[in-house]
This record gives structure tokens, C-alpha cells and sequence, in this order.
DNA sequence: TACTATGGCCATACACTGTATATCATACGC
DNA sequence: GCGTATGATATACAGTGTATGGCCATAGTA
């Protein structure tokens, strides 16, 4: 029985969350044996660790630039010691990306259901524009962490609370999220991803105008507002649909 | 003169586009030499197979399982042969992004701006859905090919006639496209992906009902309509917003 | 104090990736 | 026929994620 098991990843290593990536049902940190001292040089090299230095290098170089080698290296540590404390890269990347998830601090309630959410959203979207090159890593696998599913409640009770179905509030819900991963997915700030954006525009400049006119005509707009502000905009737009579309008839 | 310059890549080669993911002012399609005939038993590999190639990949197994070498093996072919008809993997992948859009057919004008809005986001959502490996290719590299253009194009057109200011038409273009980019994102169906949103929903199911009221309240919302129905809503509701918040006055 | 178990880290190795370089084969213009 | 572009190939390299197995200091037990 406790013959062929090496001390193998996975599971309840050490004193961490063993799920997935859930660790809210049964949160055992400060686990069984809350974390015995030491004294060596360098600390032990733990989950939080790991995660910060990782969400370093994206933040300075994007999500490309995060090998395993090169995260070690920043820990001064080999390659594979990061096995014993993380599954494998992509599990790596959730940590990050429930990182700065947990990192926005959900702003008090005032107002009313539009206010409320205009505030959720200010405050999300302000902590993630402080990691921009994460975009990728939180567009792409929607695995929802401790912060994930803390703004997930949050939204859902004010829909709720202002008297919204369930099955509207999920869809109001839906729309939001959606167009906030949108905005995410186009405000990487890599300095590739704005070479390009600029390019981009550059080049619908530089068409025909008989035969893109409405581009031409439309393009000196791009740029003229800050992404907050944009964002501000288009949640106020999203707002506005679903108060006509999903909101609960009475005033 | 013409004498360090090896038949290395990029640039003019071939009759095929040389402008880097431009193809649009100058279309030099059926270029100068037109495509001389071979009856050699392979033909002799085209931009257009090999991203038709790569697409088919794609379709199958997503990007992560498109390498180079593997496109090649389907093309009977080596992996650097590649390299004489395409730059690098980036343009590889923006050239089947490109290849989505190219497919999506702008159906003809009818009805107000709303109807035509809706008409073009359908056919865009009809399109991609015909590939929806493609997400990350779409969201991630927002580089505009010909078919991308012409949506772009045809989109602000309609703001435009229906009297949107330029800056509003912008807006409004904005606020659409974000949200068609989250759509997407979240849309791929790759099995793992689909296998993750699946465990996402018992996951939910599963968290206390005394932490997480408005979750458990509206989980059961999920999924009840097709990725089709849902879209159309959305659109919906960005309609209904940007109708509140940007379109021009008069009636 | 001696002994063992094990948590945590490291060395090595492997298959696989994208791509630089150089070479080789065919077809066309003269 | 010859040179020259056009296109495919062979080889090689640095870098990736990770499977496997070993090493060592400490903790726990006797």
C-alpha cells in the first residue's frame, strides 16, 4: 500500500490546497502542520513564492517569456523543484491568473444595482490593467479561484438584490463578463501587441478611400480616450442594454 | 548587389502577397507571372494549402496541436518547406484567422441599422462557430486580413448611414467587438476546455449555499440556451445600449 | 543517540518545438 | 546547353515541458 507511492506530485503535498483549483470548500492552508520554521538561507520555496515570482516575469516580459527554466532561475532553484509544489505549467498559469483576480479588492456597496456594478467593474478593471500581459492567462482557461468566485457572488447578489430572476441575472451576468474579457484580450500591453495595434492603424490609414470610406472616416476616433475611460463607456453601454432588456419591470 | 542575397524568405517571393498581413491596397493576386502549370504528381504547395491544411488541423485539435512539422507531415512535405511560403509560425497563425474571417460571408443590407447589425454579428457568430478552435487565434493576434476589413468596413457603414457621428460610430463599433471577442474566447471547444467549463458547473453546484447564495441561486441558469441564442441576446443587449447611450437623436 | 522515513530539491534525459544555415533539384529564359 | 531563379530538403541548435531517479537534511521514533 504505502510501497509503490513515491513522494510523486499531485494530492495533498505538503500543508497546500490539494483540489484543482478550487480551494474554497476545504481551505487548508496553515494545513495540519502549519509550515515548521527553518533557518536555512534561502526560504523554502512555497505555492505563494512560485506565484508571485511567476507573476513577475509575465508582468515584465508577458506570458511568452514564462518558461519553467527561467521562473526557476528567478528563484534560484532548478527547473524541476517546481514539480513538488505546482502540477505542471498550466496549472502554473491559473495560480497567476487567480493571483491577480485575488489581488482586486471588491469595493463596498453604494447605490444603486448600476452604480454598485459600475464599482465592481472599476475596481476589476483597474487590478487587472496592473497586470496587463496577463490577459492570455485569464482569458483564456476559465478556471475561477477564491477571487474569481468572490466577484462572481458579488456581482450575482446585486442583480439579485435589485430584484432580477435568476436566469436574468445570469444573463446580464454573461453579457458583462464577456465584453470584460473582450476588453482584456485587447488591452495586452506587450510591446509587440502595441506595436501591432499602432501598425494596425497606421495601415487603415493608409486605404483607399473609395473603397473603405467608412474607415477612413472612423479611424482618427481610435486612441482618443484612455482604456479606463473606454471601459467606463462600455460598461455603462452593457448597463444600459440590460436595464432595457433584463431588468425586473418595477422602478 | 544581387549577390548576398539568398533566396531567403519574406518579401515578394513567389507571386504571392508580400505585404506583411496587408493584403489589401495593392492585391497582386494572379501577380505578374500568374501561375505557371506543373504536372508534377504533388502540386507544389500554396499559401492557400498549407493554410487550409493548418485550418483543417486546427479544426481537428486545436492550436496547441498545430506544429510545423505536423502541418508539413500533412502535407507531405518537410517542416522548413514551409518556411518559403510563410515567415514564421505567428504569420502562419494569423493567415488561418484570416482564413475565418475570409469565410464569413456579409450578408446583403435590409432593414434599419439594428436588423443589419444583427444580420452581420449573425453571419460573423454563424462563421466562427463553423471553427471554434480558432478563438485564440482571433482574440489573441487582432491583425485585420481582407475578410477582416471588409466586417470592419461594412459595420461602421451602417452606424455611419444611420447617422452616427464618427466618434460614436467608433464607440459603438467598440463596444460590439469587445463583446464578439469574449463570445469567442469563451466558446472554444476543444475537449479539454469544454471537459474544464463542464467541472466549473459542479464545482459551483458544490460550494456552501450559505457563502455563495446568489452562485447556487443562478448556476442552475447555465448553459439552458445554445451558444447561438445567447449571442443573439447579447447583440441584443449591446444594441439596446448603444442605441441608449450613442445613437444620434432624430428618429 | 542511532535509525529510518520522508519532504523537498536536483541531475539527467527525452521527445518535441520553432527556426537558421546550407545544399540539392528542378524548370525556365537565353 | 547554361545560368539562374524557384522551391524543397537535410542537418543542426537552442529552448521547451516533464518523466525518472537519486541525494540530503531534517523529523519522528526507539
Amino acid at each position: 500500500m504505502s510501497q509503490g507511492d513515491k513522494p510523486r506530485r499531485s494530492g495533498a503535498a505538503q500543508g497546500v490546497p490539494a483540489v484543482d483549483a478550487s480551494p474554497i470548500p476545504a481551505p487548508p492552508w496553515a494545513g495540519p502542520q502549519a509550515r515548521r520554521a527553518r533557518r536555512s538561507p534561502r526560504p523554502p520555496l512555497d505555492r505563494g513564492r512560485i506565484v508571485a515570482a511567476a507573476l513577475a516575469i509575465v508582468d515584465a516580459d508577458g506570458t511568452d517569456a514564462l518558461s519553467l527554466r527561467r521562473l526557476a532561475d528567478a528563484l534560484h532553484v532548478t527547473a524541476m523543484s517546481l514539480y513538488w509544489h505546482v502540477r505542471d505549467k498550466a496549472e502554473l498559469l491559473e495560480l497567476v491568473g487567480q493571483a491577480v483576480l485575488a489581488e482586486i479588492e471588491i469595493p463596498p456597496a453604494r447605490g444603486d444595482w448600476r452604480e454598485q456594478l459600475r464599482d465592481v467593474h472599476r475596481a476589476m478593471i483597474g487590478g487587472f490593467l496592473r497586470h496587463p500581459n496577463t490577459a492570455d492567462v485569464l482569458v483564456g482557461r476559465a478556471r475561477y479561484g477564491a477571487g474569481g468566485l468572490a466577484l462572481f457572488e458579488r456581482i450575482l447578489s446585486i442583480l439579485l438584490d435589485a430584484g432580477f430572476a435568476p436566469d436574468a441575472a445570469f444573463d446580464a451576468y454573461q453579457s458583462l463578463y464577456l465584453f470584460t474579457l473582450g476588453f482584456m484580450a485587447t488591452s495586452t500591453r506587450t510591446p509587440e501587441f502595441v506595436e501591432a495595434q499602432r501598425q494596425g492603424v497606421l495601415y487603415m490609414l493608409s486605404l483607399p478611400e473609395d473603397r473603405f470610406p467608412s474607415i477612413r472616416a472612423v479611424v482618427p476616433a481610435i486612441g482618443r480616450r484612455s482604456l479606463e475611460e473606454q471601459f467606463e463607456l462600455d460598461v455603462d453601454i452593457q448597463l444600459e442594454g440590460i436595464a432595457a432588456r433584463l431588468a425586473p419591470v418595477e422602478a
